[in-house]
DNA sequence: GGAAAGTTTCAAAATTTTTTGAAAGCAATG
DNA sequence: CATTGCTTTCAAAAAATTTTGAAACTTTCC
């Protein structure tokens, strides 16, 4: 096996640094997003090597086991933000990321749309309906509580189920999505 | 101590049901949101019984210890969606939420680009300086792979750009906010 | 249909995060 | 200025989450 002379300081190296410092800075956010280390990272070294990997290229590179490997590209299936595929002659599967950055986003805001807000409003309606209907027979204290309690909430629920309609409209996978928004809204101002 | 009479299927009591379904609600939203429960249910409370409330009504009402209390409601006044209040004759610090629901997430909106991604677009641009100007010496396959690895980070660093432009002007403390841009938003499309 | 290759599952282990509570720190009051 | 009431800190304990790895399962190929 001969190696290719590579003249210069090799280019290969820088890549490889940057794709390791980008897969770590990726890794940190995970935290803040509600998703684990690993899964962020798997993630991150698909989109930034921008290639098909197998399961087993992903193990070796990010040094996890097979079944974190597992778990974590599965999960980046459900989320929609990563793909199967698979080459001829090998039985192995690989996996991709999606590689447009706005089309990735519209997925996770989607999804979180779809695990998040949207149960959330489901059970603030049932909260608010524990202090719904009839107001009768109170004192005119009672009455005054009751009646900022649900106000509250009723300001929370309209908070959440105008989020969700704005972002139902802008997620959506076949909508032209955020890109057309933001560069709509950075306009007006 | 006489309990007033009270006459109907408390509503009292129905109020308190729906605060504590609300903690909790809230409180299971936490994880996904990168922040602890107990801090998620603080806030909840603050936020549904719109009183402000001392150390103690919080860690007697959610059942949990001073210390806890204490870092979470520091946390709460560092997030800027609680504020301190005094209660004449009193010595005890009290806490209440920002009622404002817009105003709430304004503060949050504003507090996550600052913590999360504006230090990610730091990194990113650190980052894509491992690859950045010169590029000679290479051969025409080295070439294109460091073009295409540059070309992903430049469409990511621009995403957040985008995304940290339109959040500061639509979450800024001044600015009408989100209000103004969600009503503007469902009109259109 | 059975061997081989690959993938998923899941209980246990490791790790990380959160919570506790007692001690230290601060500040108002007499 | 010392006592008392209140708040913060932080090391240790508890709880929750993540990771591992081997066994079970599935699929492909001959």
């Amino acid at each position: 096996m001969d190696l290719p002379a590579n003249p210069s300081p090799t280019p290969d190296k820088a890549i490889r640094e940057a794709q390791d410092a980008f897969v770590a800075a990726w890794g940190q956010m995970a935290g803040a997003w509600g998703i684990s280390r690993t899964m962020a990272e798997v993630h991150a070294l698909l989109f930034v090597t921008g290639q098909a990997l197998n399961t087993d290229e992903v193990m070796e590179r990010l040094q996890i086991s097979r079944g974190n490997a597992s778990m974590s590209l599965r999960a980046l299936l459900e989320w929609g933000i990563v793909s199967k595929a698979h080459k001829r002659g090998d039985r192995k599967e690989y996996f991709q990321a999606e590689q447009d950055v706005w089309a990735m986003f519209r997925a996770i805001v989607r999804e979180r749309l779809k695990r998040e807000v949207e149960p959330l409003i489901a059970q603030l309606h049932e909260i608010r309906d524990l202090t719904g209907v009839k107001q009768k027979g109170k004192t005119a204290g009672d009455l005054a509580h009751l009646a900022e309690h649900n106000d509250r909430l009723d300001e929370l629920v309209d908070f959440f189920v105008t989020v969700d309609q704005l972002g139902q409209r802008f997620a959506s996978p076949q909508g032209r999505g955020l890109r057309v928004a933001a560069k709509m809204l950075a306009k007006i101002s």
